[in-house]
DNA sequence: GATGCGATTCAC
DNA sequence: TGAATCGCATCA
């Protein structure tokens, strides 16, 4: 997913970080505890939408994976702002590219995601004309060169915190951190 | 029923 | 460095 552009009513951007975590096997992953979200991976296909709230103030976005090689959710963490910026510093109150999208909670705020996106799904619209969204690959010209991913380890979790799940958008400046050195 | 804990952000 | 703030799981 990094590298694609995420749409979503009007507003969005490059996605240049993401963290991965597994269905089965991660301690930091909801299904590890959560009753509702190994229901949620069981029940539902790959693309859906997972939406919680975190820390009681910020909502987070996930989408459903799920393939041959394990089920799992993709948290989206950062976004390089290209559609709607307008509407989004209006959203987030700040006045600066950097502090729209840099961080999960964030990019929720600045898309006006929440509860209501929950279920829903990333390939297919709910219904005609509403919630027009879904992420695509914007056409390979000299202004987007070839996709650098760089993996670094997850970020604010205490339980399976070494994994290396967390994706970069290689030198990308709207991340939430920068890739840790070493 | 009560308690504890987060996949965070922002101001101090 | 700490407060905000709430759903969920666990325990009494």
């Amino acid at each position: 997913m990094i590298g694609t552009t995420l749409l979503w009513n009007g507003c969005g951007g490059v996605i240049v970080e993401t963290e991965a975590y597994a269905q089965f096997g991660d301690e930091a992953c909801h299904t590890f505890v959560r009753t509702q979200a190994r229901a949620f991976v069981i029940d539902q296909p790959a693309g859906t939408i997972y939406t919680y709230l975190n820390y009681g103030v910020h909502w987070l976005f996930n989408v459903l994976t799920k393939s041959d090689a394990g089920n799992g959710f993709v948290l989206i963490r950062a976004l390089q702002p290209t559609i709607g910026t307008d509407t989004m510093y209006q959203r987030r109150g700040r006045d600066r590219m950097k502090d729209l999208c840099s961080g999960p909670g964030k990019l929720t705020q600045a898309l006006a995601i929440g509860p209501e996106s929950h279920g829903t799904s990333i390939t297919r619209r709910t219904r005609p004309g509403e919630n027009v969204c879904g992420i695509y690959h914007e056409k390979r010209s000299s202004q987007n060169p070839p996709i650098k991913v760089v993996a670094d380890k997850r970020i604010g979790i205490t339980k399976a915190a070494d994994y290396p799940w967390r994706f970069l958008l290689a030198d990308n400046k709207f991340v939430s951190k920068p890739l840790s050195k070493g």
